[in-house]
DNA sequence: TTTTGAGTTGTTCGA
DNA sequence: GTCGAACAACTCAAA
C-alpha cells in the first residue's frame, strides 16, 4: 500500500487542488498534514488577524475532511523535521504540495526537497510564473504585454476545474496537535473563513444578470458602496483557488447582459491577472522584498521620521478619508483597493515614509496579506516599481475623498469624530469655521486633528526628493541599471 | 539591430 | 461644469 502526505500550506480546499488530486492519484492514502511554522508565527508580520483567519480555516478543513473520511495532521516545529517524522511514523514515501512564490516558502520547500521526495504542483496561480515570458525567455516587467501574454494561453473552463473528493481514505493512527484557538478571529473582521463561505462568495459576486461584478468597474472605486468582490483572503490561503475565480470571471464575461457589464467583468479579471503579474514579479525579483525595483530610487532620502508613521498607522493624519481608511484596516483587517492606494500614497507621496514602513504595517494587519501582491501594490504606489505610476502622478486626498465618497458615508462611519460635521466639510474639515466647528461638536485641533501637512506644499517636496533620488542615481554610476536581486 | 509605440488606477490649468 | 492638454523622460516590448 502506498502513502503519499499532502503538505497543506496556503491551499486550504478540497476543490480544485492540483496537490491534494495529485496525491490521490499516485497514492492509496493520502495524508494532509499542515505544519504550525514557529519561525514564521512569531514573525513581525504574522499579524493576529491572520493567523487567526487561517486557525480558523484550518478548523474548517478538518471538518470537510472529517465529513469525507479523512482529517488533518497538525504539527508544529520545523517542516523539515516534523515531515520526516511523519514519512517515517506513517512510511509515507512522497510529498505532494502546491508551490509557492515567497522566498522563504521557497527556502522551506528546498530544504524539505534535500531530505525527501517533494513533489510540487500548479495551483498557486493560474500560468506558473515562468510560463508567461517574453519571446526571448525573460520575465515581463511591464503589466499589459504580460497580460497579453497570459490571456493567449489556455485558459481554465469549468470542466477543467478538479472536483472535490467524495470520499477520503483515513490516514492511519498517528498523534496530531489541537488546532490552536488562540489569537482568536475578533467579531469586527467580516470574513468567515473556509472553503465554503468562498465559494458562496464568488457566486455571489458573479452570478446572474444583476451580479456585483457588472458594476465593478464603478463600484470599485466607492467606499461608500463597497462594490469589490471581498474574495482576497480566500485566494491568499487557497480556499478558493485562481482558476476558480477566472473560471468565474471569464462566465460572467460570457454572459453580461451589456457592454458596459461585460467591461465591468473584464476589469475584474484583469485584477486576477495583476495578482498573477505581482506572483511573477515576486518569482523572478526576490530583491524587491528589500529594496525599490528600480535602481535609482534605493538611495531615496525618506524626510518622514516616526511620528508622522505613527499618526498615519493610528489613524489621526487630520484627513478623514485616509483616517477612516486606516482605522477600518486596523478593526477589521481589510480595506478596499481604492482606500490602500489613497493611504498609501498619503504615507509616500504627502508625509515621503519609506514604503516598506507601510508595507510592513499593511502586512501586519490585512487578513488578505500576500507578500506578492502587497509589495507590488506598494512599489507602484510609491513609483519605484514595475510598470510604476510616473512621480507627478501624486492623489489629493481631498479630490480622492470626494470621488470615493461624495456623501461622506465611509467617513462618517469610521471617524465618529466627524459624525455631526455637515458633508459640504467633511472631506476637508479644516475648512469649518469656528461657529460650525462647535455647533458639530467638532473643533479642529481638539476634537479631531488638523492635517498634519499642506497636500500642495507635500506636493512640490516629493517631486523634488524623486528628481534628487533620480539625478544622483544618474551621476553618481554609469551602469545603466543593477539587476534586482 | 533599430525603430516605434505604448505605458492601471491622477491632477491641474486654461479654454 | 466640462473638456483636452500638459505634466518628463524613460524603459520596455515587439515589429
Amino acid at each position: 500500500m502506498t502513502i503519499s502526505l499532502w503538505w497543506v500550506r496556503r491551499d486550504l480546499r478540497l476543490s480544485d487542488n492540483q496537490a491534494l488530486a495529485a496525491a490521490l492519484a499516485q497514492a492509496e492514502t493520502v495524508v494532509p498534514v499542515f505544519v504550525l511554522d514557529p519561525v514564521l508565527l512569531a514573525a513581525p508580520e504574522a499579524g493576529a488577524k491572520r493567523v487567526a483567519f487561517l486557525m480558523a480555516g484550518l478548523r474548517q478543513l478538518d471538518r470537510e475532511l472529517r465529513a469525507r473520511g479523512s482529517r488533518l495532521i497538525v504539527r508544529r516545529g520545523d517542516p523539515v523535521q516534523e515531515l520526516q517524522l511523519l514519512m517515517a511514523e506513517t512510511g509515507a514515501e512522497a510529498i505532494w504540495a502546491e508551490e509557492d512564490v515567497w522566498p522563504y516558502a521557497r527556502r522551506r520547500e528546498a530544504r524539505v526537497s534535500q531530505a525527501m521526495p517533494l513533489y510540487l504542483t500548479g495551483g498557486l496561480t493560474v500560468h506558473p510564473p515562468d510560463a508567461v515570458a517574453k519571446s526571448d525567455g525573460r520575465p515581463y516587467t511591464v503589466f499589459t504585454p504580460f497580460s497579453r501574454a497570459w490571456r493567449s494561453r489556455p485558459l481554465p473552463s469549468a470542466q477543467s476545474l478538479l472536483p472535490a473528493p467524495q470520499r477520503l481514505p483515513a490516514p492511519p493512527e498517528v498523534p496530531s496537535l489541537p488546532i490552536p484557538f488562540e489569537p482568536a478571529l475578533p467579531d469586527t473582521v467580516p470574513f468567515a473563513p473556509g472553503e465554503a463561505e468562498a465559494q458562496r462568495l464568488l457566486r455571489q459576486f458573479v452570478e446572474g444578470e444583476d451580479a456585483p461584478i457588472y458594476r465593478y468597474a464603478r463600484g470599485r472605486d466607492r467606499l461608500d458602496l463597497d462594490g469589490t468582490s471581498h474574495l482576497s483572503p480566500y485566494l491568499r490561503f487557497g480556499m478558493l483557488s485562481a482558476r476558480q475565480a477566472v473560471v468565474g470571471a471569464l462566465s460572467a464575461i460570457q454572459s453580461a447582459p451589456g457592454k458596459e457589464a461585460r467591461r465591468s467583468a473584464e476589469i475584474w479579471l484583469n485584477e486576477l491577472i495583476w495578482r498573477e503579474f505581482y506572483m511573477a514579479i515576486l518569482a523572478h525579483f526576490p530583491g524587491v522584498l528589500e529594496h525599490s525595483f528600480r535602481s535609482e530610487f534605493r538611495d531615496m532620502v525618506w524626510e518622514g521620521d516616526e511620528a508622522a508613521f505613527a499618526a498615519w498607522c493610528e489613524g489621526r493624519t487630520g484627513y478623514p478619508i485616509v483616517d477612516a481608511a486606516m482605522r477600518q484596516l486596523v478593526q477589521t483587517g481589510w480595506m478596499p483597493n481604492r482606500a490602500r492606494m489613497i493611504v498609501a500614497s498619503f504615507l509616500v507621496k504627502d508625509l515621503l515614509v519609506d514604503w516598506r514602513w507601510g508595507e510592513r504595517f499593511f502586512m501586519h494587519h490585512l487578513v488578505d496579506g500576500d507578500p506578492a501582491a502587497n509589495n507590488g501594490g506598494w512599489q507602484w504606489v510609491a513609483g519605484t516599481g514595475t510598470d510604476a505610476a510616473p512621480y507627478f502622478r501624486i492623489f489629493n486626498p481631498v479630490v480622492q475623498s470626494q470621488k470615493a465618497d461624495p456623501h461622506g458615508i465611509y467617513i462618517r462611519r469610521w471617524v465618529p469624530e466627524l459624525e455631526r460635521v455637515p458633508a459640504g466639510y467633511l472631506h476637508a474639515p479644516w475648512k469649518m469655521p469656528d461657529d460650525i466647528q462647535r455647533r458639530a461638536g467638532c473643533r479642529i485641533g481638539v476634537d479631531y486633528p488638523a492635517p498634519m501637512v499642506d497636500h500642495a506644499w507635500a506636493r512640490e517636496r516629493t517631486i523634488a526628493a524623486f528628481t534628487r533620488a533620480r539625478q544622483r542615481a544618474r551621476g553618481g554610476s554609469d551602469s545603466k541599471k543593477d539587476d534586482v536581486q
